[in-house]
RNA sequence: CGGGGCAUAGCGCAGUUUGGUAGCGCAUCUGGUUUGGGACCAGAGGGUCGUAGGUUCGAAUCCUGCUGCCCCGACCA
């Protein structure tokens, strides 16, 4: 008889599973992927994936290769490391910061690690095109990236080096942009959907690179980093971080308290003023003063936000006063410029711009710090006691705020980014002179978009949203092996190998990847094992049961193991794995 | 880069306060008994105690420098 593949045998498989949990390892995934034996660290934030965790990452990388080619995007595989010149050319070699691991070759010239491909693939494609007739083009590939993260952390998701789907188009206008763009999103969730993952496309910021439209795609999960704003009635959703907080409908209530200065000596913040003189936090107001923009007259901006509400600092950068990036002033600058320290700041005798969240101006009566040390106005009202500054959107939404789309209110959960799709316009294509000839003959600037997916992220992600006491739970088309056969007695029993062997045989033949577990080793050594590893259907064969002619089946999320027919085992198992 | 913590066998830890030359559990190897949920008995191997220096008759332990890793804040797939 023939026997099953050394590969898919535990006897020769690399089974690095590990009881206890690694100390370092805080987050779920980050213990799973290491006690499963998927990946081991090398360093901070550099990881190998070992033979286990390989099996996923290229399940990942089979689906987006699948959808990315369906939508047209052709495949290119560009080199890691990157010349400093195309960077200079498009001035992120400046821009770009430490975070872009810059290295010698032994002739003294300057490259960096790739942390991202605009670069490489403008060149090639102003270098390759020349005309709009070659246009709309995608190009895509996956391959290993290196960021040097100030703070890798949490595994695999927040690592260094890791690998990304990364996809540019290339357009004669912003129309065949924006079509590309629709065409990747619905991509994106033709992916997210086929991972299995609880997902959803997001509004998010378009950063300093600026452009029109920009959707992270995020798994939610209550170790993610980010903060995503949802519609409990709509699909509207929004980083927390670009979500617009509305101005207040009802309009500002009529005065009714004096202006009158208090002695507040101990109320340096605004949790102690509200404490020591029982105010409701929404009468109160936070001032901080951030550096002004450089073409400003000042050299300080006021910025402020309800007591209960947190500034944006994306949205207080995007204020034309303020100087980008936000820089929050100085103790010093607070004295010379306020003649106050911060504990005691607000907005009346000020002598530099103020500007106010759309939620201030409909405040009345409320207190804020009186620019004198030690000192609170309470009862203020704007146009009675000073005008009436410039007024933004400078806040974080909250749980309960209305939606910004007009419908439902917002409710705020955790989400990890693992896709971005970006309208990036004309910034490559100018800064590297980027162009093809339009119908007129006219040389033209291409518009770029680029897409995004983290790949290695997404396993981890994956892992965050399934998984149990005993282990990871693969989603069908993220399991390294779709089953495992778990035969007892394997060395032993002439019987039980030849039953094994057979099912494997017709479970392969079926087109199924197949795991056997024919190591020597006590019935509940496999069983946790195979739990870890995340196996989603298991099958014991055991003397006992090929006597009363049936297998035992389980998958991995049953309560309860069910004895199936031996004869039409294989049948069965094949229609419970294409399920 | 700032703040905090840790570094002793492959993994998880004790020993450090009070200096006397390293130990426990798991894992590994050998033999035996076991064999449907991480077995048991007997034996064995494995550590220049992160690194460099200092104090001392003597340092895992006390002192100093360095390095690495982890956690909390600014980046992003």
């Amino acid at each position: 008889m023939q026997r099953p593949e050394p590969t898919m045998r535990a006897s020769k498989f690399l089974i690095a599973t590990l009881k206890e949990t690694p100390s370092d390892a805080e987050v779920i995934s980050h213990q799973l992927m290491l006690r499963a034996g998927m990946i081991r660290q090398s360093a901070s934030g550099l990881y190998s994936w070992l033979p286990l965790g390989l099996r996923v990452v290229r399940k990942v990388e089979k689906i987006i290769r699948e959808e990315m080619d369906s939508v047209g995007s052709q495949e290119v595989l560009m080199p890691s490391v990157q010349p400093a010149e195309l960077w200079k050319e498009s001035g992120r070699w400046e821009e770009y910061g430490p975070e872009l691991l810059r290295i010698k070759d032994r002739h003294n010239r300057e490259f960096c690690l790739g942390p991202t491909h605009e670069e490489v693939i403008t060149d090639i494609v102003k270098k390759e095109l020349r005309s709009y007739k070659q246009l709309p083009v995608n190009f895509y590939q996956i391959q290993t990236k290196f960021r040097d993260e100030i703070r890798p952390r949490f595994g695999v998701m927040r690592s260094r080096e890791f690998i990304m789907k990364d996809a540019y188009s290339f357009h004669i206008s912003k129309s065949s942009l924006q079509d590309t763009y629709q065409d990747m999103f619905d991509a994106y969730v033709k992916i997210f959907d086929r991972l299995g993952l609880d997902y959803r496309p997001v509004i998010a910021d378009n950063g300093s690179i600026g452009g029109s439209g920009s959707h992270e795609f995020h798994v939610l999960a209550s170790s993610g980093e980010d903060d995503i704003a949802f519609s409990d009635q709509s699909d509207y959703a929004a980083n927390v971080e670009s979500a617009e907080a509305l101005a207040p409908t009802e309009a500002r209530a009529e005065a009714t308290q004096a202006l009158t200065m208090v002695d507040t000596p101990n109320a340096k913040t605004i949790a102690a003023l509200v404490e020591q003189f029982d105010l409701p936090i929404e009468k109160t107001v936070k001032t901080l003063f951030v550096e002004a923009a450089d073409d400003s007259d000042f050299e300080i901006v006021a910025l402020l936000v309800r007591g209960d509400h947190q500034l944006n600092e994306i949205k207080a950068e995007h204020c034309a006063q303020v100087k980008e990036p936000l820089t929050f002033a100085t103790p010093e600058q607070l004295l010379s410029n306020i003649g106050a320290s911060a504990g005691s700041l607000g907005p009346i005798n000020l002598k530099v711009p103020v500007i106010i969240d759309r939620s201030v101006a409909t405040m009345s009566d409320f207190s804020a710090g009186a620019n004198i040390d030690d000192k609170h106005y309470f009862g203020i009202n704007w146009e009675r006691d000073l005008a009436l500054p410039e007024i933004a959107d400078l806040r974080n939404v909250q749980e309960g705020d209305p939606s910004p789309c007009g419908t439902g209110k917002l409710s705020i959960k955790r989400g990890i980014e693992v896709g971005h799709v970006f309208q990036l316009g004309l910034k490559y294509s100018e800064a590297m002179n980027a162009t093809v000839l339009d119908e007129n003959g006219k040389s033209k600037n291409m518009y770029m978009g680029c897409y995004g997916i983290g790949v290695t992220r997404i396993v981890a992600a994956s892992i965050e949203q399934n998984h149990d006491d005993n282990g990871i739970i693969w989603p069908a088309n993220l399991a390294p092996f779709q089953i495992a056969l778990v035969p007892l007695n394997y060395d032993k029993s002439t019987e039980v190998r030849d039953t094994t062997d057979a099912l494997y045989q017709a479970l392969t033949a079926a087109g199924i990847e197949v795991f056997l577990d024919d190591r020597k080793e006590r019935p509940g050594v496999k069983f946790a094992d195979m739990e870890l590893m995340g196996m989603p259907h298991r099958v014991v064969i055991s003397d006992r049961g090929i006597k009363a002619g049936t297998f035992e089946y389980k998958g991995r999320c049953d309560t309860e193991k069910q004895d199936i027919s031996s004869t039409d085992a294989c049948q069965y198992l094949v229609e419970k794995i294409r399920a």
